[in-house]
DNA sequence: GGTAATATCTGTAGCGACTACAGATTCAAG
DNA sequence: CTTGAATCTGTAGTCGCTACAGATATTACC
């Protein structure tokens, strides 16, 4: 069953990437090389489209290609790994408290900033004077 | 007052800022053109240095080169316009929320993805599945 | 079948904010 | 004066795409 094959830009449509993004991945080894009409012309199954979407959820949640990458690599071994899978995703996800918590402290920062000014079109700005400021 | 004219090195040691940043930051067009020595070593001056200690500060708080620039042709033009530059903040501010709300939708999905796996080593992940699901 | 419009092809260059060299030159210390 | 450290310029790489240009393939319509 399933002997559909879409062209590019059908699966482009289906999955809202973009037609660039789907051969970029292509090049950079996240998906697999698709079979090509006589034209040279790009034929996914719907496999392949399976794939280009768990690829694109993956990025959605801010895995890097080389992250994506390994989790591939587990999903096409033999078996998957639960433990390994588990790894990646809770490393990932102190990456990104961590980066939460640094644009937390900017937030408050800028924040502590933009409240001190009054935006009156006065001469002296205190945003400016302290960001300027030589000793902390 | 204040003839002391430090050496690239000497910059970067003080303000804990890369060399080669220093230098793109000047062909960037965010540092002017310093001083020379005689073999075309660059000399800066304690204002220069300021300066650098500003776009850094500014960069910790995540403005871009762009925001930069027009932060500092603010700061160059006649008089700041403490208006002007709480504007370019309270934006700033805005994409620094939007950016830390987008993190926190990821974390609270991966959060979820990863309570779900036990992390035994069994062959069937729940966070694989999930990612790998057709239909949402 | 013929033609025109649309889709896809490959390859390259650009973004932002750096970082990392290579190879040449200059400076500072002993 | 020599040696080693610092600095110079210029180029290329990073990441995850995006945006072309110019060529070719496919499809739709008559």
């Amino acid at each position: 069953m399933s002997g559909k094959r879409l062209s590019i830009g059908k699966v482009a449509a289906q999955t809202a990437c973009n037609i660039e993004t789907i051969r970029f991945y292509e090049k950079e080894g996240l998906l697999p090389p698709p079979g090509r009409t006589e034209g040279g012309h790009r034929l996914y199954t719907t496999e392949m489209v399976g794939r280009l979407v768990f690829v694109r959820r993956c990025r959605e949640l801010g895995f890097s290609m080389a992250e994506i990458r390994q989790l591939l690599s587990l999903v096409d071994g033999d078996q998957v790994s639960c433990e390994r899978v588990k790894d990646i995703a809770d490393l990932h996800l102190l990456d990104i408290r961590s980066k939460i918590a640094d644009l937390g402290k900017m937030e408050r920062t800028l924040r502590d900033l933009s409240s001190q000014c009054s935006g009156d079109d006065v001469p002296q700005c205190p945003i400016i004077e302290v960001l300027q400021q030589t000793r902390r």
